[in-house]
DNA sequence: ACGCTAATTGACCGATCGGTCAGAGACTGC
DNA sequence: GCAGTCTCTGACCGATCGGTCAATTAGCGT
């Protein structure tokens, strides 16, 4: 059993690899970023990163893991839940996603916006399932276009909102993290809401 | 001068790579695709993808440079519009703007997804001018956060579903190209207009 | 039939890829 | 002080990367 001491810094390594490998592959791309960049941003040569964690696709899942748990335990929680009208059952499920992805926006983006080319990965493959149930969930039994459209737009807009969407941003115009939080759970829930006429 | 029978070979010769280069650029990046993927899948030798463009770069920017074209001509369009209501010039960006989306889904996708990573291009460049310019239409003077939100939701969410959100589309019920056009112009005109109250 | 050019390809280049391995320091408990 | 373990590293491996080049093939006008 290690001591603390050596916990803190074996964590803090591993922590510091994941954070490099999740910039990277959420700009560049997971078949893109090479261990060695990863290794010189945080730090490390490359033959620590294959030290940490036993191959690319391990730090993959090591660096996205706690996104799609996160994916899976919301999603629960709204199933189990029956308590509330729907509307605030709904609220609440936009609410926990915003919060989700404001934690976890790089690796929500990995795995949406690489899903389809690193499917026979476990751990994206894992993520898929989670996204299409929460699709599922959110549209309910409705399974119009437009309520696809509408879950595909609040979902992938949010995921690009907050990475790449920083390339679009204005000099100083960059609003905070609470800002955005706020500004995220009006606006995903108004989208999902489908204009309903005022007395609905 | 060549022959039709020469022009059309070279012609199709270049275009068969140029789709194939989009495909694996918007779905494993730029940097994790491989000339040598790029000619299997257009059934060619990786010499010849260099013989027909000069370098990587090249070929990506011969293979985007439509819809970069695309976007500068709407928003120009937009800008030097005079007639009718502000409302009514508006809903006529957003139909250009999904036609260019339904038409260059996967090079829109590739520089709004790596717009970041490739903004040394200068075709990439280019893009990310354009794109910014689009966002200051769009926003006009109103600069509140929630306008930034929306607009960056509306196109990154559109470019999202219509490129990875296939990942997470249902078996069978794939709309059709005309069913999306309909509800993307209605649901992101629907999400630039912030909810008015209906005697607005 | 001939020469010319466009189109395509395989062989090859230096660099970099993901990954292996043996060893060097640093720190532990004894 | 010493053995043991944890952390980290450079040297090295076969494969693949983007790119160059000379040679081959095919089709054109004359």
């Amino acid at each position: 059993m290690p001591t603390d001491a050596r916990t803190t810094t074996r964590v803090r390594a591993a922590d510091e690899l994941k954070h490099a490998a999740l910039e990277q592959f959420s700009t560049v791309g997971f078949a893109g970023t090479s261990l060695q960049h990863i290794a010189d941003e945080a730090g490390y040569a490359k033959s620590s990163v294959l030290y940490h964690f036993a191959s690319k696709e391990a730090l993959l899942e090591a660096a996205i893991e706690p996104a799609v748990a996160g994916f899976e335990d919301v999603l629960e929680i709204f199933l189990a839940g029956r308590g509330g009208r729907r509307d605030a059952r709904r609220h609440e499920l936009v609410d926990r996603v915003v919060d989700l992805l404001l934690e976890h926006r790089e690796a929500v983006h990995v795995f949406l916006t690489q899903g389809q080319s690193l499917a026979e990965l476990p751990i994206i493959a894992r993520a898929n399932v989670a996204v299409r149930r929460l699709a599922a969930a959110v549209c309910e039994e409705r399974e119009s276009v437009d309520d696809q459209v509408r879950f595909g737009i609040a979902l992938g807009g949010a995921a690009f909102l907050l990475t790449a969407g920083r390339t679009f941003a204005d000099e100083a115009t960059m609003p905070t993290d609470d800002e955005l939080r706020d500004a995220l759970r009006r606006i995903i829930a108004d989208i999902l809401t489908p204009a309903p006429t005022p007395s609905n």
